[in-house]
DNA sequence: TAGAATACGTCAGTCATATTGACATATTTT
DNA sequence: AAAATATGTCAATATGACTGACGTATTCTA
């Protein structure tokens, strides 16, 4: 059930001295890519406990982030965003539905569009989700001190592909109103 | 056969004015979790598209990552650090050792023991994967100024399990020369 | 207004990676 | 000699991704 089922054993290992880490040097970047997976891995472990239990995978709580980030938000402004193809999408969003997560609306201008939106429910769940997420990112902040946040939001920002940087950006940082539309049906 | 169908399209959105993040507040964290899972997933793109060619995955990856930093390995740490199953392993430590990547030794003390090492194919294959990464997060860490990649370890640091953050300190920072052993066979 | 384009959905098949459970084998420890 | 350990393996299952093909409703456009 757990992603963990090693919880208290120590995994130690040596380190021959060749790889110790100079200041800026090739180790010390394998190093922060080393630390990275390890951060991404237990930033999601909680939330992936709580799904398996209700029989979800990432794939809904990234759709549920979404979702709950974005009112009204278009199918294929989902699939753009996380980057998978309308039937990998499908499944995963038509089980949110039927479960009463997720609410699909005839969009007011185009009724081929069915607009997005949490449900209480999946607004409820959402939450439980990433309480813990938030909890745990609000205390790195503080044990790593001020500035800290500042910093990590810089590298993160440019750790994102150059031509993707100012969507993303916009996406997760400041507002730009704006609802159009694109091509669809990668082939 | 890339992560990636949508190269150029645009995926722009509205955000309603509340979701705006005030400095500190909450929606300020949830945009710093969104930006975590963007850059993660550029990050992994590369050697994704890479490992896609040669029918090897991600875990492949992992795999030749650890191994190439820790020689002499034994396939128990290995699975700590992962925290996969001996089956998850099996399969694609398998593989990589079919064709020639990965070398596995006796250990000299306990003859049950497979010390695991990378063959020249295996350190020329790990470093084609990791070229574009290093260079990404080198370039990241420049473009955010110095200081950042200071904080940038700590905050990644922080963000890893309390009880585990020795452990993944020691293994991706310090030196910590140890060999010692432990249970096994999750159950 | 007829046909093209768009938005979305869905059926079918495949693949990679993970899981649990059970068991086999060699080796070391007690 | 028996128990514990380190590793490997068979079988069945699940999730989440993929490609390809097709269907349907709706809107746009020539």
């Amino acid at each position: 059930m757990m992603d963990a089922p090693a919880t208290n054993q120590p995994h130690p290992l040596a380190q021959d001295e060749t790889t110790a880490a100079a200041p800026g040097g090739r180790e010390d970047i394998v190093s922060l890519m080393e630390l990275l997976f390890f951060a991404y891995r237990d930033f999601i472990s909680e939330p992936d406990a709580m799904l398996a239990e209700l029989g979800f995978g990432r794939a809904h709580h990234r759709i549920l982030h979404f979702v709950g980030r974005h009112p009204g938000l278009r199918v294929s402004q989902l699939l753009a965003i996380l980057r998978i193809t309308k039937q990998s999408l499908g499944r995963v969003l038509r089980e949110l539905v039927d479960r009463g997560y997720v609410q699909q609306t005839e969009g007011a201008t185009d009724r081929r569009q069915r607009l997005l939106h949490l449900t209480p429910a999946g607004r409820e769940l959402l939450e439980r989700l990433e309480a813990p997420q938030i909890q745990r990112v609000s205390a790195a902040l503080e044990q790593a001190g001020p500035g800290s946040r500042a910093a990590f939001r810089q590298v993160l920002l440019a750790l994102v592909d150059e031509n993707e940087r100012r969507r993303v950006a916009a996406l997760c940082g400041l507002s730009v109103d704006d609802h159009r539309q694109e091509g669809d049906d990668a082939k």
